[in-house]
DNA sequence: GTAATAATGCAACTTGATTGCGGTATTGGC
DNA sequence: GCCAATACCGCAATCAAGTTGCATTATTAC
């Protein structure tokens, strides 16, 4: 199926230009994530997922690899988490200096501005004031990572007692 | 030897005042960790040191276990570092929304406030403000990260070639 | 002092991630 | 379309940070 599919697909376009192959596993992979881009997967949840959504029974590292690859090239985003795993996602549009709440339940990543249906610019200006002036320092390599951790309400309100 | 000291050695106080024993291993690691509270440590580094400065040979589980004694009782700061290891370093006296820049070469940590010699309560106003409003909306276990991570000027300097 | 219990040390184990290597599929040039 | 170059895949073995179980030793409270 999708064979008729041509090179047109956007996914397979994202591949190519990135300089990696278009293989079934990559395509898969990559289109997963991006169908999911507000949370941040681990492997294995990653693995269980296409396993289990999309029949895609990939070796566990060949797909350790796949993502390392995604993410040397810029499509994927991976933090650390509390428990010393990678946590994998597809890149945010804006990786800026916008500030963002991570969930510590669902793991859903959202921007702070969107949370608070507030504008959070100043924040942003005044970090990104932050840099320039280490910059000038002689800091190199900088990185700011402005996030708030928590649960969301979503994950807050349902059953307390299953957080444990 | 230092059979001299009372009671009152401040680091014999933080122990018992935390609950925990004053054994020669709490007294060394919690000293040690005082003694250098502007850098953080894996439990690795924090072995070697020990054993090099102190002549002190702890134990592998041991260690582990000190350390997260001393956590658990908020002696210690511990974060997850990009390659998935833990950090230790001795309770900063602001954990609270100050931001702080961390150098991924000598793994020192100290307020932006410092390092840019401005003020910094502005930005830092407006976090805690957001925090509170998270917290109206049903948000719950909120703690905001607010760092810089890149090279120092110090690390920056001397040997580029070295940094591979 | 002595009993209760927290801390230590050793061995074995768990788990996320990496390395080596032969085989397979994609790609670019003709 | 065909073929060589090479990126990618899958399997097995390995690694390193951290954990668990248990017997022994040291602190602490009485």
């Amino acid at each position: 199926m999708a064979s008729l599919l041509s090179t047109t697909d956007p996914i397979d376009a994202l591949l190519s230009a990135h300089g990696l192959r278009r293989t079934s596993a990559a395509r898969q992979v990559l289109g997963w994530l991006l169908a999911h881009a507000d949370t941040s997967y681990t492997h294995a949840q990653l693995q269980a997922a296409l396993q289990a959504e999309q029949a895609l029974a990939l070796d566990r590292v060949t797909l350790y690899r796949l993502i390392d690859r995604l993410t040397q090239a810029g499509l994927l985003l991976c933090r650390v988490d509390v428990h010393r795993v990678r946590r994998y996602q597809a890149m945010p549009a804006s990786v800026k200096a916008a500030p963002h709440f991570e969930c510590h339940s669902c793991h859903r990543d959202q921007p702070l501005a969107g949370a608070l249906r507030t504008d959070t610019a100043d924040l942003e200006k005044a970090a990104l004031h932050a840099l320039q002036a280490l910059r000038a320092l002689g800091y190199q390599g900088l990185s700011l990572d402005f996030s708030v951790r928590g649960l969301c309400a979503d994950c807050a309100k349902p059953a307390p007692a299953a957080l444990a």
